[in-house]
This record gives structure tokens, C-alpha cells and sequence, in this order.
RNA sequence: UGGGGCGUGGCCAAGCGGUAAGGCGCGGGACUUUGGAUCCCGUAUUCGGAGGUUCGAAUCCUCCCGCCCCAACCA
């Protein structure tokens, strides 16, 4: 204990929620102890939003030696589910972060909470209410006007312990009762006119089964489960601003009862937005119900599980979520930016790899039949310890018919007749001539190469251009689908529903794409660079001899904007 | 119309009374056997607006404007 916090000693904290640790630290509270927990509702799988959370909530409790939980806030039963308290794990873990025997459920407190339900009834600070759930609202008031309290508030101890007794061992109907804190019905904030505590909801619970049918809410639970597990920093999205005061009235109203771990404080963030991407729940949940998508993992998805089977790497996302810093303002982050950290990181880490998506026939006529040459192809330029690979080069070969161009504008370093231009790792190709079908489809292309001219040799010259290129011999067929960016929702501003937008032309899945032979029994989940091409990763349905690859991110395309700006 | 928040370049974001960090994006250049990467350079006379205090304000005060959240027995 006695080691210093290196975050204290940092000139600046990084952001206002690190400052306020730093401070609270600093001056002694908590006993210096920083314990944080990431506590998410299993109702759906975690998605892009989440890891600003969870990166913010164990980065916290890390950078101040400090602990964070996991904890499920599984409250509501008609929502949850064991697939996602898995799936939830899963991802947590796949993202880097370890909260060792720290797994908790707030169901694991159901009966704690009842105790202290009991209690608030004792103390006269919490009241069966009769009312049905329409009388409750007319009784809550507006926004501009008082409510007025309900006509059960006045129940006795005796009468509210008989009542919720009777609630807890299944006498009343869903929604005959309700448990309520009697705080203030003419308070300014919505959340303290007495807010309901307890419902009466015979569901089976994923955890507990059919032990309960009456269950807390969020607002009851959480603080309950924060104070319990000793959290001294509860941090959640700004749309819990205005129940930060039922929260710290939880706790302090139950301070007495002398079970808390700690005094809690909740602290607001707000949530991650991102362009051009789908981040509600309940939309994605359609998603999948609907089956316009695979699944929860489908790539397209921006969901943890979608996001690392499209190729993203744990260790861009931690990076994206830092470089977005946290703050109280409302914002859109430009998927641009989680674009960039996932191609820094793959760029570094990605072995590079040929492969012609949509292949061209080239004939090299003054290259023997017979003949086959393996060149030396770096594995990754960026990384020479990751050594060398050799790819077979051949008579006939196969270029990207992207690569290609008859009568090429100014700028186009590629192939067009009579043009040069260098095959990666190889010889420079000279285009002699263009055969067409009767259609005037080009069908293949006739070429020379500068014998002279192979990586190394002396007499090596400079083209231009450099394309990629597969040997026609020892190609292996590979389906690769180019996904455009995360599950669009384009136009915000237009007002279009997300799930108008699922266009079939976003999931393009090309079969007969051509990739280098080393490719052939990849591992699912390695990621390569198709040069010039982006970043790809082999999805798990693979099978060795016939892979498939999901485009994880594009390379920076220039030529795109060359052309777009000429 | 009540309450709670927030307003710094296209998108984020530092800044906390001493004269606008950084990242993404964008523009230009160098280098290059990926039009990738890398490396340079440029990109807010100004901080939602108007007043005021001060030698000095994005930072303090006043008023105004705009945006977000709250009336589930959801979280």
C-alpha cells in the first residue's frame, strides 16, 4: 500500500472522471481505495458503446491500483438471459480486462434487498401503493406540475409489512401492488416523487427461477449492489443525472443499517455515439429477430462478438476508446477514427498476402511454360523479424481486373496497353495485348516481362505502379465478403429508420476470388493485408482448402480521391 | 412552461485569469517495389451570443440563445 499511484503523479489526469478519483484519492477518501464495476443488463450483447464503459471502467480502477467488478444487473426478468450473461463475459474478456473472482449479479442480493425493503418500511420511508400503474402517473403530476400523494401512503408499518410480505409470497396479481420510497411528490425531479421500489412480475428469472415474483428496480438495486460490493466510484451515462439523488437517498437511508462496504458516488459520462452505426439495443435485437442479419456476430453488426469476427482487434478498440476521451458533451464520433486505430494496429500486426478479388487472365508470352519461380515476398513490411514467404510466380497469372484499363486517364499508374507496370515482389509487366470475346469483353490480357528486371537483380528500374497478382496454377479459391463500414444508419438528419437501411449490396460476397496458396489453410481469426486492398480476416466458418475472409477495414484509397476530385 | 446537464475548428478534446495542446479528417510536399505505411508542412486572431470586471478572460460576473435528458411497475 505503501507504492505510489503513478496516476498522481501524472502532470494532468486524462479527463474529468480521472480528475475526480485523482482528488478523491489525494484526499483520503475511501481510504485512497478506487473500486469500480461494469454493470451491464443482460439483455443483448454488448456492442461498440459498451467498450467506452468497460475501458473506462476497469482503465480507471487499473490506473489507480484499484479493482473493478463485473456485475449483472439483472433486474428485470422478462428481458434477460443466459446467452447474453455469456455472450457479455465473452467479450469483456476478448477486450482485455479481468475481474477475477469479482463476478456478481445484483439477483444475488434479491434477498438483502428484500431485507432492506423491510427495513425502509420500518423506518416509515417506503409504503405499499394500490394504485394501478395509469392512477400512479396521473398521481406523479407533469413536469410543470406537482404530484399529489397517493391515497396509500398513509398505511401503517404494520399494514405495509403485511402487504409486501404478501407480495413477496405470490398473493397478488402483476400490478395489484407496487412498493414505493416515500420521498416527495412535489419534488422538481420526477425521480423523487416517490419512486417505485418493487414490482410484482411472476416471471421466471433466468438465476433464480421461480423463487420471486416480486423484483427491484434499477433505481433501488443499483445503489444497493454498489454499496454492498464496496464501489467507490459508480460511473454511468448521463441520462442517470437526474437519479443521482434517489441514489445517494438509497444509500443514506439505509447507511444505518450498518451492510455497506462503502459510501458510493455516482459520476456521469456521456455514452458513445458514432456515425453512420446502429447502437441501440432494441434496434439491434430487431436486427437479429428479423434475421436481416446472421446473428448477433454477424460482421456487420456493431456489436463486440460482430466487430472481432469482422477482424477488429482488441487492442484498436482500447485505443479508439482512449483517443475519444470522456466528457459530459453530447457527441458523434466519426467511425473514421475507430476506422484508423483498427488499420494502425493491423497495419503493424497483419501479415501481408496476394489476392486478386476480381481476377484478370494474363498471359506472359515470353515466360516459359514449364517454368515456376518462387519469389520472396515479405511476410510484413512494417515487421522484418516476421521474416520472409515464397510465392509461386508462372506463365499465366491473375491480376485484379480493377488493376486493368484500356484508356486510362492521366493519373492511372496501373496496367493499360503498351503500359508498365510492377508486380509486386516480381518482374515488371509490360501489357502487349487485349483479347476480347465477341462481346468486346476483355477476356485476357498478353504480356511481356523485363526478364531483368526481378526484385534484387542490378538492373532494376522504376515503374510507377505496383500491382498484386496470383499465380493462375496456384491460386486457391477463396470467398471473401467486402463489407462497407459497420451496419449503416446513415443519415441521422434524414430521419430514415436504421433498419430501412439493411441493404442487400452492403453484404457483397464474391466466390470466385483468387488468394496466394499460403492462404489456403489459415486459421480462423488470422488477419492479413491484401496489399493494396485493405484488411481481412478468415471467418470461422472457414474450412481448410476453401477459405472465407470478411474485409475488415479498407486501405486509404488515394487513387479514389484522385479520381473523384479529376 | 418545472428540474437536471451541455455549448472550444468538419468530428472528438485539452485548457481551470496570462494571451488557443493533441488526435481523427482535410490540403500540400518528401520518401517508397503496397496510389499502403512512414516523415514533414498547413489547417480557430478565436472559444454559442451580448454586455461587464481586469493591465490582461475560453477561463470570473450578468443577461440572452441553442442542444440533450426526465412524467416505465425499463435499465
Amino acid at each position: 500500500m505503501s507504492e505510489p499511484l503513478p496516476t498522481l503523479e501524472s502532470a494532468r489526469p486524462l479527463d474529468f472522471i480521472r480528475e475526480i478519483v485523482t482528488n478523491d484519492v489525494r484526499a483520503g477518501r475511501h481510504s485512497g481505495h478506487v473500486h469500480t464495476r461494469f454493470p451491464p443488463e443482460p439483455n443483448g450483447y454488448l456492442h461498440i458503446g459498451h467498450a467506452k464503459s468497460i475501458c473506462l471502467n476497469f482503465g480507471v480502477a487499473e490506473e489507480f491500483l484499484g479493482a473493478c467488478n463485473l456485475r449483472f444487473d439483472d433486474t428485470n426478468p422478462t428481458k434477460e438471459d443466459t446467452e447474453y450473461v455469456e455472450s457479455i463475459q465473452e467479450d469483456v474478456r476478448w477486450l482485455g480486462f479481468d475481474w477475477s473472482d469479482r463476478l456478481f449479479y445484483a439477483s444475488d442480493y434479491f434477498e438483502q434487498l428484500y431485507g432492506f425493503a423491510e427495513q425502509l418500511i420500518r423506518d416509515g420511508k417506503a409504503y405499499v401503493d394500490s394504485l394501478t400503474a395509469d392512477e400512479i402517473r396521473d398521481y406523479r403530476g407533469t413536469l410543470t406540475e406537482a404530484g399529489k400523494n397517493s391515497p396509500y401512503r398513509a398505511r401503517t408499518v404494520e399494514e405495509n409489512l403485511d402487504l409486501f410480505r404478501r407480495m413477496r409470497g405470490g398473493e397478488f396479481t402483476d400490478g395489484a401492488h407496487v412498493l414505493r420510497a416515500a420521498i416527495d411528490m412535489t419534488s422538481p425531479n420526477i425521480n423523487m416523487r416517490d419512486p417505485t421500489l418493487y414490482r410484482i412480475r411472476h416471471a421466471s428469472h433466468h438465476r433464480t427461477g421461480s423463487t420471486w415474483c416480486i423484483y427491484p428496480t434499477y433505481d433501488y438495486a443499483h445503489p444497493i449492489s454498489d454499496a454492498l460490493e464496496g464501489i467507490t466510484h459508480s460511473l454511468c451515462t448521463l441520462e442517470f443525472e437526474d437519479h443521482r439523488p434517489l441514489y445517494d437517498w438509497v444509500v443514506d437511508n439505509l447507511r444505518h443499517t450498518g451492510a455497506f462496504r462503502s459510501r458510493p458516488q455516482q459520476i456521469e459520462f456521456a455514452r458513445l455515439n458514432l456515425n453512420y452505426t446502429v447502437m441501440s439495443k432494441r434496434k439491434l435485437l430487431a436486427l437479429v429477430e428479423q434475421k436481416l442479419v446472421a446473428g448477433w456476430d454477424d460482421p456487420r453488426m456493431p456489436t463486440i462478438a460482430g466487430i472481432r469476427r469482422r477482424g477488429y482487434t482488441p487492442e484498436a478498440v482500447r485505443d479508439f476508446c482512449s483517443r475519444i476521451g470522456v466528457a459530459k458533451k453530447e457527441n458523434v464520433i466519426d467511425v473514421a477514427l475507430l476506422e484508423h486505430t483498427v488499420r494502425e494496429d493491423l497495419n503493424r500486426r497483419a501479415l501481408r498476402a496476394l489476392a486478386v478479388l476480381r481476377p484478370l487472365t494474363v498471359i506472359i508470352e515470353n515466360y516459359p511454360e514449364d517454368r515456376v519461380e518462387e519469389v520472396a515476398a515479405e511476410q510484413n513490411p512494417e515487421d522484418p523479424s516476421a521474416g520472409k514467404r515464397a510465392v509461386p510466380f508462372s506463365r499465366v497469372i491473375y491480376i485484379d481486373r480493377d488493376d486493368f484499363m484500356e484508356s486510362p486517364p492521366k493519373k492511372f499508374f496501373r496496367l493499360s496497353p503498351g503500359a508498365e507496370v510492377r508486380l509486386r515482389y516480381s518482374y515488371i509487366l509490360k501489357c502487349e495485348q487485349v483479347v476480347k470475346d465477341a462481346s468486346g469483353e476483355i477476356v485476357e490480357l498478353r504480356a511481356t516481362i523485363d526478364t531483368d528486371s526481378l526484385r534484387g537483380a542490378t538492373a532494376t528500374r522504376r515503374v510507377k505502379g505496383t500491382i498484386h497478382w496470383v499465380s493462375a496454377a496456384h491460386a486457391v479459391d477463396a470467398d471473401v465478403r467486402l463489407y462497407d463500414r459497420l451496419f449503416r444508419s446513415e443519415d441521422p438528419a434524414a430521419g430514415r429508420d436504421p433498419l430501412d437501411d439493411l441493404n442487400p449490396a452492403s453484404l457483397e460476397v464474391l466466390t470466385h476470388c483468387k488468394v496466394e496458396p499460403s492462404l489456403a489453410s489459415a486459421a480462423p481469426g488470422t488477419r492479413f493485408q491484401f496489399e493494396r486492398q485493405g484488411y481481412f480476416c478468415v471467418d470461422p466458418d472457414s474450412r481448410p482448402g476453401a477459405p472465407v475472409f470478411n474485409r475488415t477495414v479498407t486501405l486509404k484509397d488515394t487513387w479514389a480521391k484522385i479520381n473523384k476530385s479529376s
